[in-house]
DNA sequence: TCACATTTGACAATATATTGTCAAAATAGC
DNA sequence: GCTATTTTGACAATATATTGTCAAATGTGA
């Protein structure tokens, strides 16, 4: 026997969830395909663009703060990257450790050329979505991702 | 030199892009928390909903095409979710070995239990949001998820 | 009925993510 | 300044996810 019910709201937003989850891993999907014959994945591309977004060049941990996600696959990643000359450190004046991500030219290249590949897509995947409706959903998924990360 | 450009929408669906993938993180870390002294996580919750909303019992691959996932992650969730004695395999009479997956008494009273937990806890998510707004969310998100999976 | 493709669960190999620990470095409080 | 706490990257162990292969079972098209 349940003591507790769904409020309205709490109703949609169990549904939204559930949706939320599948449209995540379908983006994750086809942002993989999207780039992947520029040897990147989803995860790559995501530190990339947390790299060139950043307003300053950040530490691994900021990165991995900042997208949410544990500092040790952002290290990884970051690792390869480096391996592969697409991002480079710089010293730290603050710390003698933990150095600063940048892009290297090569790395911006190739982040612009994902975004290159990016723009058609979501122009063309956001073509007929009412304005009034993008908004209010940014709105509300921003509303909740922030209540959420006050925990 | 960049020669495609975001239209309105598409610059929003790109934000809007990049707070999905912050907020489905954070949707996950707070539902493993839920539930986690029941034994349960995230992964093996989302499972248990699909196999308890199922309107027939269904096979692994069924659950875990409807989910989005691989077939093998899906599986390896089954199996220990049966080891547990949480769900249990019935002849199906349409196929030799791909049994349909349902629910034990034991798994229904779990999925009951994290449904208490997971209503107050939505109810307080979703009390400030406003409806009209939800109900636009709700709209876009199904409708970039339905675009997104005809590929 | 018969070949051929597809779906399925089992199994294995690999890749990635998560968790825990450590020591260096930085920060906060005194 | 000095100690305690926190942050950080490195490293390791484990857990989970992904990819590939196989054979059984089913479905499809002549």
């Amino acid at each position: 026997m349940s003591k507790e019910k769904w409020t309205e709201a709490g109703e949609a937003v169990t549904a939204l969830i559930l949706d939320i989850f599948r449209l995540n891993s379908r983006l994750l999907l086809t942002g993989d395909r999207l780039v992947a014959d520029l040897g990147l994945t989803s995860a790559r591309w995501q530190v990339l663009g947390s790299i060139a977004y950043a307003e300053q060049p950040q530490t691994v941990a900021w990165h991995a703060r900042s997208m949410g996600h544990h500092r040790q696959g952002i290290q990884r990643i970051v690792n390869e990257l480096k391996a592969e000359e697409i991002i480079e450190f710089k010293a730290n004046p603050q710390h003698k450790r933990a150095h600063l991500v940048l892009l290297t030219p090569k790395g911006q290249d190739l982040f612009d050329a994902a975004i290159e590949r990016q723009i058609p897509w979501v122009n063309a995947l956001s073509s007929d979505v009412k304005p009034a409706d993008l908004e209010a959903t940014r709105r509300v998924v921003h509303q909740l991702k922030t209540r959420l990360e006050q925990d």
